[in-house]
DNA sequence: CGAGGCCTTGACCGCGGTCAATGCCCGTGG
DNA sequence: CCACGGGCATTGACCGCGGTCAAGGCCTCG
């Protein structure tokens, strides 16, 4: 599991054994059910893990009604980034989607890694660089694509997305109601 | 000018003189008269810029059609920071919506400058933070309001923004069109 | 086998986009 | 100093996309 933490930070930046025994040190397994929720809207993000295993659903409840925001799979991390460095409580909830095997750490540890070794600031500027993008690409989303687009680059780029997620959640997080993505799907099928 | 800059980043990190020196070696002044763009949709930012005077219009261009995306006012950055660390092309123009008086810096010589000031790499951390920060929020805003809702919150959060930006700018940022902006404010007057 | 969740389909309708006309403000030149 | 022109905001009329509500089918799981 460490080990496949490992892989994926090396894609990223090389690190070497001293650095690695140091992040390593600061991780703690955890274990969610399927259903739980990993973070509760309200709460402080006082953990971010790596998901090892499964993958989560962000999600806003407002009156009772759920608004899809983000999912994270394998390989990813995960947890209210905004809540995790303000300490303000997070806007939305995370939810398990499957049973999750994750690698789990806190702020201090963190930010006690980051002061020692430049190798892990490096990555953390890395990730967070990696997150502004993809919220970037998301806004202009918002901003220019119909439904229909929003669909088909789905189709092209997170067939992933499309295969294990089901389709009220998607519609949700492209900001469709399901009937909505049900007659587009119908019209390119 | 510098002076205006060093104030703005010691609101958010203490620099002492020999970090500041450095920083300030790395800058050039430039001015960029209204209505010129400053940076072009498909060309790579090589320069990010502090904005001492003027305010600038994010926007892209797709079939002689303007979205705009985003407004940076005195005081911030600007510059495609996607494109400024990717290398890949900007997605959108920024325009000059006053005469600019910018203070600029180029992607190598900040890399330097992160890596010999760990307060910069800080520096530079805590700004991306902060723009993820502001584009989740977008996301959140996208998803969550209606149009009179979005509407609402520039009035009480960015008044600034209502006061300096011709109003169907602000439209198109919201994604609305122009007239049922007005329809709103008619409604609330 | 029954119950519930998910997806689909149909009918309806209202919000917001589009097109067009008008008014207003301001800068420019006669 | 006034006349003109252009850009911006507003307003009205129209309409179509996508949301809502409701019903039906299908699958999974207890």
């Amino acid at each position: 599991m460490v080990e496949q933490l490992r892989t994926q930070i090396e894609k990223v930046i090389k690190v070497n054994d001293a650095e690695w025994a140091a992040f390593q040190s600061i991780l703690k397994p955890k274990q969610v059910k399927k259903n739980e929720l990993f973070l509760e809207q309200g709460q402080v993000c006082r953990h971010m893990a790596f998901i090892a295993k499964g993958y989560v659903r962000f999600y806003f409840l407002v009156e009772d009604e759920e608004v899809t925001k983000e999912f994270n799979f394998e390989n990813t991390f995960c947890g209210s980034y905004a809540s995790f460095i303000t300490g303000s409580p997070s806007r939305f909830n995370v939810k398990a989607m499957e049973d999750l095997s994750l690698l789990i750490f806190d702020r201090p540890h963190l930010l006690q890694l980051v002061e020692q070794y430049p190798a892990w600031a490096k990555f953390l500027l890395f990730s967070v660089e990696n997150l502004f993008v993809r919220k970037e690409n998301r806004e202009a989303s918002f901003l220019l694509d119909t439904p229909e687009e929003k669909y088909k680059k789905l189709l092209f780029e997170n067939k992933e997305m499309l295969r294990r997620v089901p389709l009220k959640y998607i519609a949700s997080y492209l900001g469709l109601s399901a009937e909505t993505l049900s007659r587009i799907r119908a019209k390119h099928k």
